[in-house]
Order: structure tokens, then sequence, then C-alpha cells
RNA sequence: CGGGACGUAGCGCAGCCUGGUAGCGCGCCUGCUUUGGGAGCAGGAGGCCGCGAGUUCGAAUCUCGCCGUCCCGACCA
């Protein structure tokens, strides 16, 4: 413990005791409420700089948090208490559900992620130790919990699930708006380990379930999506995903609430094209100089949607494949992947002209030995499509009958598509990923030899599900979606305290003992509060107050002192009204 | 990693083009007056102008290199 702070000669043991049994927390002087006066809150006048989303901008000029470095965040002591109330409401969850928390180094031997082959991912950090031994700084726990779990022996001992709170390290190419996307983080990742996929299955859905309630508790809206699995490997996957001004998924909902996905997997049917009269056969037309859809639609005077877009890419091996999409489409990168299975990269001019004997803006799929993958859309109708020779496309190419591809779900959805469920209107939004559950399987049981045996003795291995929650995007979720102009508006969950009591220091003696009378009584009540007793004139204590956003504002000044009253203002709404102090804790409570 | 921008007092910025004593607003310190939505007056402190080379009699300013930060893209549990 530290004594050199506090030269009162109390023990620890007799501080303790004499802490309240509500469990409210300490105050900065050890006597009383916590007093803005000598807490480090340093709020800021202006905007910085460098900040452009509504949770960066706020959280640093409210003095919760201050950058380090990029991607580099110190949480200040407001900041780190809206934090911890974040971990507290996941570690309710997690434990409600048989979570059992624990604590896994950062530091980790290199040969732990060479075992199951993620040593070479870009985005670890590697380092040495004096004697030159390799280590890394994980960017999640896989690897270290498979490790432990080599010591499950028996079906008898599944199924379990393990967690802890951790800091992550990722060498991102370009951390961003604040706490969105950063180098280092904490992060809550649990582990399942069952027998079977059945096991895993519930697992699963008891994670789900778990963290519906994490986000309902921490008032964010919020989406649950089919998410990609990513570079994790694995069968299925579900996103959390918390629309916001910023963020870097794209949230994809039906109007009708019946349907929600990622951008980068979702489906929407796109617009019927307007097709000119058909033709027996591809006929091919003079196009001089046109090198992109809205030209080529202009000059035959036709709906670009009834045009296709050739897009050639070559996977690792070499091979050139061609991908095809309505002229009005976008492929989406995230679902050629998948389609492919493996990496890909857009093919160089050279590459195009020796397999196509053309250029760019002039490709088609008509007469290519090349594997063709044509977009959904591109099945029913004749299309424009480039001819392979330059300046040249063919009319009326009709899939089947004139190239044989191989169909698959490619576009990126769009502004104007329909619902695959009930055809209503599509809208998108940007949106945080607070949470990303996966389903592993045997993706680093197997490597790493985590098996158990079976009833017939047989040894298999394990199971395994991976569940993260980034507390500090549920911090920035919570921002984007409740602020306004003034500042901040946290929902009481997560507010660093639950009042702020701002006396107005010129109302005098009387107007400072009843706040401080009102703190004492508030605290009983169990509610937290922060003292603004600074010196300041009552602006300034009123825009700070806006700012840090604690869910009530009690205002005591001469106006109200005099008939025993206060002003309680609650942050998310704008009317003040007042309420007599010995009515207050009951009229805040009822809020 | 590609494209763009920025780095000057604690914060926000001007000055740079056209080289010659480093400025403004806010904040900070002292005093007095003030006090229900960021006060007024007076006085004061605070700068390796990101770093390093070069050009020049002289560089915040011009040239080159490096570093850092932000935005777009690539990337992304």
């Amino acid at each position: 413990m530290d004594r050199s702070r506090d030269g009162s000669a109390q023990t620890p043991e007799a501080r303790e005791a004499g802490r309240p049994a509500h469990g409210r927390s300490g105050s900065a002087t050890g006597l009383g409420v916590p007093r803005a006066s000598q807490l480090f809150i340093p709020t800021l006048r202006e905007d910085p700089g460098d900040a452009e989303a509504a949770s960066h901008r706020l959280l640093v000029r409210g003095g919760f948090i201050r950058q380090v470095g990029a991607g580099l965040w110190t949480y200040l002591p407001l900041g780190w208490k809206v934090h911890e109330k974040a971990v507290q409401i996941v570690r309710e969850e997690m434990d409600a559900i048989g979570g059992q928390e624990l604590l896994m180094p950062v530091l980790t031997p290199a040969e732990l992620w060479q075992a199951s082959g993620r040593y070479d991912i870009p985005e670890i950090y590697k380092l040495e130790d004096r004697a030159g031994r390799p280590f890394i700084l994980p960017m999640t726990h896989e690897e270290t919990v498979t490790f432990h779990a080599r010591e499950i022996r028996s079906y008898r001992e599944l199924p379990q699930i393990l967690y802890h709170f951790q800091t992550k390290n990722r060498d991102e190419p370009r951390p961003r708006g604040g706490l969105l996307r950063v180098r280092e983080f904490i992060m809550k990742d649990a582990y399942s380990f069952d027998r079977d996929e059945e096991g895993l299955e519930e697992s699963f859905q008891k994670h789900a379930g778990a963290y519906r309630r994490i986000f309902e508790r921490c008032r964010l809206e919020f989406h649950e999506v089919q998410a990609e699995p990513g570079m994790m490997g694995g069968s299925e996957s579900i996103d959390y995903l918390a629309p916001s001004g910023s963020g870097e998924n794209t949230l994809v909902t039906c109007e009708r609430g019946d349907y929600a996905a990622d951008l980068e997997i979702a489906r929407g049917i796109p617009r019927p094209a307007e097709f000119p009269a058909a033709l027996a056969a591809p006929e091919e037309v003079e196009t001089p100089g046109v090198k992109t859809i809205e030209g080529l639609a202009e000059l035959l005077g036709i709906d670009a949607a009834a045009t296709s877009k050739a897009m050639p890419v070559v996977r690792p091996d070499g091979t050139l494949v061609l991908g095809l999409v309505r002229g009005d489409d976008r492929l989406s990168d995230s679902k050629m992947l998948g389609v492919l299975g493996s990496d890909y990269r857009a093919a160089t001019d050279e590459e195009i002209r020796s397999a196509f004997g053309a250029s760019g803006g002039s490709l088609g799929p008509v007469g290519l030995e090349l594997d063709v993958i044509a977009d959904e859309a591109l099945r029913d109708g004749q299309f424009v499509a480039g001819a392979n020779r330059d300046g040249r496309h063919l009319r009326g190419v009709e899939a089947g009958r004139d190239y044989a591809p191989r169909f698959a779900d490619i576009r990126e959805p769009r502004d104007g598509d329909r619902c695959p469920r009930c055809g209503g209107a599509l809208t998108f939004q940007t949106a945080i990923e607070v949470g990303h559950i996966f389903k592993l399987g045997t993706r680093y049981s197997k490597p790493l030899g985590a098996t158990f045996l079976d009833e017939a003795g047989e040894a298999r291995p394990i199971m395994m599900g991976s569940y993260g929650i980034g507390p500090g995007r549920i911090v920035a979720a919570a921002v984007e979606q409740g602020h306004d102009e003034h500042g901040i508006a946290w929902p009481r969950a997560l507010a660093p305290y639950d009042v702020h009591l701002v006396p107005i220091e010129a109302a005098g003696a009387e107007a400072m003992a009843t706040a401080e009378q009102l703190a004492d009584t508030l605290e009983g009540a169990g509610f937290t509060v922060l003292v603004d007793d600074r010196d300041r004139r009552p602006g300034e204590k009123f825009a700070d107050a806006d700012l840090i956003g604690l869910p009530y504002r009690i205002t005591v000044g001469k106006k109200t002192v005099e008939d025993g009253r206060v002003d309680l203002l609650v942050r998310s709404g704008r009317q003040e009204e007042r309420v007599a102090v010995g009515d207050v804790p009951e009229r805040v409570g009822g809020l």
C-alpha cells in the first residue's frame, strides 16, 4: 500500500473498515465525496486539432483519455472508471454463463505461434530477450489458452469456458479515430472447450446470449450479424455492430427489421436492369475510346445495369480469374476472397494485355479459357460486355449461352438495393464492431495437440470457440451514440459517477453546506457523486458538466437554497426541475 | 505500403509565398473587482519554430534528408 501519499496514521485495515458497506468508491482525499478540485480531470475548451470522430473529440476534451503515440492511449482517471464499468458488466455476464476468469501473460514464446502457424501474421509485434530467444506480443490468446487446454484429458472435464481481460497488441498499419482502432488495448477474450459440434453450438449460443445482455446493459444500440471469420479460421462467426457516426464497419439493415449484416457479406437485391431487345447471338459494336461504364451506357443509350464489368484478378499461384459483375455494381473484395478461397490481387496491365489481347475497359467473358466467376445479377438477361478487342464491345451477351461462368454472389450491396428476405429497402450505416464471436473448431487444438479421451478411449481434438469484446470500443460506441453539441451523455451503467453536484461558489457558505450535505445523503442512498467544488464561474462548471456527461446534474445556488430546493437536470434531456433537497434521492432514483 | 495534409508557448492557430527583433486567442501565475452558462482591469511567466544537414552575412521562412501526427485508400478478430 502506498503510504507516502497519505501521512495519516490510519492502518489499511482501519481504512477498509471505515469504508461504507454499500460499496461506494472512495474519495480522492480519503474524506467524503470526490471533489473536482482535487481530481485530475483536464478538460479542454476546444476540440483537439487532430480529432474527427465524436468519441475521439469528446473523450479527449472531457479529460477521459490522452494520446501517447499513434494508436496508444492513456485512460485518465475518469476514462478508466468508465472502462472499468464496462469491464465489470462484461465480467458479470461472463460469470453468469459459467465463465472462469484467469490471466494469461502478454509476453508469449514465439514457439507457440510457430506451432499454430500464426507467427508470420504481419500485425504481431516480435521481440527477443537478451539471450536472443524470440517472443511475440499477441493480438489474441488462442495459442496460450490452448497450451493450457492440453491439461484437459477426459471428456469428463468438458465443457469449460475460460476468459480474461488482457492487453492486446497489434501492429496496425493505420491506427485511427481515438479509441476506434488502436495498437494496444484491453480485450475480454473468452475461449470455450467442448467435446463435439453440439457442445460448441451450446457454448456459442451461451455467449451470444451473454453478449446481448452486455450490450443491452450498456444501453448500446447494436445489431447481431453474420460475419466473416477472417484470418481466425473456423466455421461460423457473429459480429456485434453498434451504429455510430464513425467506425470501420458498414452495417446493412432492412427497414422492416428482419435483416442485418455486415456490408462485407450482406446480400442485397439490385434493382432490375432495363434491357434492350434480345439478340439471337452477340453482336460486336464499335466503342472507340470508351473506358468507363458510364461512357459505354451513354454511347449505346442503354441502362448501365444492362452492362457487365470485368475484373481480372490473380491468385497467389499465378492463375488468372475473371470476376464479372453488373456494370453499375462494385466487386466485393471480401466475397471474392470467400469464393476464391485464397488471396488475390488485381491483374497488372501487362498480365491483362497478354491474357486478353486487349486492355482494361474492353474486357469481357466471351471466348476465354479462364475461369469466370459471374455475379448472380448476371444470371438472367443479355448484357453488353467487352469484346476483348480494344475499342469494341459485344451486345446481347448471355450467360450460359455465350460463356460458362460459375455463379456466385460477389457484388457489394449498395444504396437502392432491396432486402433479400422481404424486399424492403436496405439502409447503410457506419458502425463500430464492439464484439465478435467465433466457432474455431479444431483450428488450434489440432496443431497444438489439445486432445481429450472420449468414452471409447479415443483421443480427439477439443472443439473450441473464441469470443472477444473490446471494453474500449464499448466506451467509444456509447459516446458515439450518446452525445450532443455540448458533450457526452453517459448511460448510467457506464457513467464515471451518477451525479454531478454543482454548487455555485458565490451563493455563499450556506449553498456549499447544502451541497456537502446533499452529496453525503446521495452517497448514502447508493449514488456516486462528483462535487464540483472548484473556484470557477458557474458557466465554466456547467460547460464542464455538459462535457463530462454524468447522467444527473444538481445545481445548488442562491436561487434555490433559500427555499431549501435545488435544480435537477437530466443530461440526456435538457429540462431542469426544481426539487426540494429532501426529495432529491427519491427523485433521482425514480428517473 | 500508395495518395494527401500538418508539425511554431499547455491547447487552438497566424507568420513561411517575398529570409532580417517570434506573434494572436484561450489557458497558467499575482492582485483587485466580479460570480445561475466559459467575466473585467492591471501586472507576469512560458519557445532548440519536430530533428539533421545545406544555401546565405543572416533561416521559423529557401533546398535536401529523416522523424512524428492526422485524413483517404490498402489492411483489419
